[in-house]
DNA sequence: ATTGATGCAAATAATTTGCATGTAC
DNA sequence: GTACATGCAAATTATTTGCATCAAT
């Protein structure tokens, strides 16, 4: 039922078993990149790596963290993943490349996100993409500012 | 003859000098903050930490790496600088938030990252700001995709 | 059979922190 | 004078790496 963006197309993850989706990618069909697509699949936020590594446990004890570092880098490079820093903390956060994709605003004052489901790139990425010869498979766009609650605090 | 974004308004830098600009935004002047922003205003490009740190040594040789730090983060949770990490390394970046801004497109083979100078979201950050009642001060947009030269040898 | 993936343990390196001293206001 | 900023050294912690073993193709 999610959509994928896929080199520029739209794919359908649901026409795909995971399998034939890794291996489309040139990446085996192992166990733990199964494991960590599912979860990453399935989550409502972003995940930090150990956030992946403790709900991978669950499942099996066996796997590594150093694992899911590999995996998650692997997952970036083929842009089936994203990978995002906020501040306040310096651990890196992960979500899947997804058509249907979430942009954040962030309170700089209180931290708080808060998820826009509008994304206004679609245009400007064909744009992009003819201006630079690039083959543009995901985009990333945070905005930030003060919420209302901080600002009238201030 | 910059220009800064401040509170949704536009800001010419060389209205103030350093020592308000930082009053302004309720900071102490200090020779390390007035430094660091010297810097981070002439930056061709992202700067590390280190980076701003190596800088500041030839101009002041007892400065502090940490100092640095505190500051970078201070200038973030005011608005006036900006975080971002790449691909392939960890270590994050920071720039100035300009009102002529720029936003990045990375190849995620070879990592290359091509300067965008279009900015495609005045509106939707006025759109954003109804949306949710806060005050946008800034924004980052990454793109990633393949480039040309990655493109063709794979 | 071959190539690449994983677990484990150890290393690396970016970033943060506690505390005493210094400095802007 | 007070409140906050800095330098220093030490700690923390996310992430990476080398290597032997294991698994997918």
């Amino acid at each position: 039922m999610e959509n994928f963006r896929e080199n520029g197309d739209v794919m359908e993850q649901e026409d795909l078993t995971n399998k034939e989706y890794l291996n489309k990618h040139g990446l085996k069909n192992t166990k733990q990149r199964n494991l960590t697509f599912n979860i990453l699949n399935q989550a409502q936020n972003l995940m930090t790596a150990e956030d992946i590594y403790f709900e991978l446990r669950k499942v099996d004890a066996s796997i590594n963290l150093s694992t899911i570092y590999r995996i998650l880098d692997i997952f970036i490079e083929k842009g089936i993943a994203l990978k995002s820093t906020f501040p306040d903390n310096n651990k890196c956060v992960f979500e899947l490349n997804r058509l249907e994709h979430k942009h954040h605003l962030i309170c700089l004052c209180c931290k708080k996100i808060v998820t826009i489901s509008d994304c206004p790139l679609i245009e400007f990425e064909r744009h992009v993409e003819q201006q630079t010869n690039f083959n543009i498979i995901q985009h990333k766009l945070e905005m930030y500012g003060y919420c209302n609650d901080c600002n009238e605090k201030n």
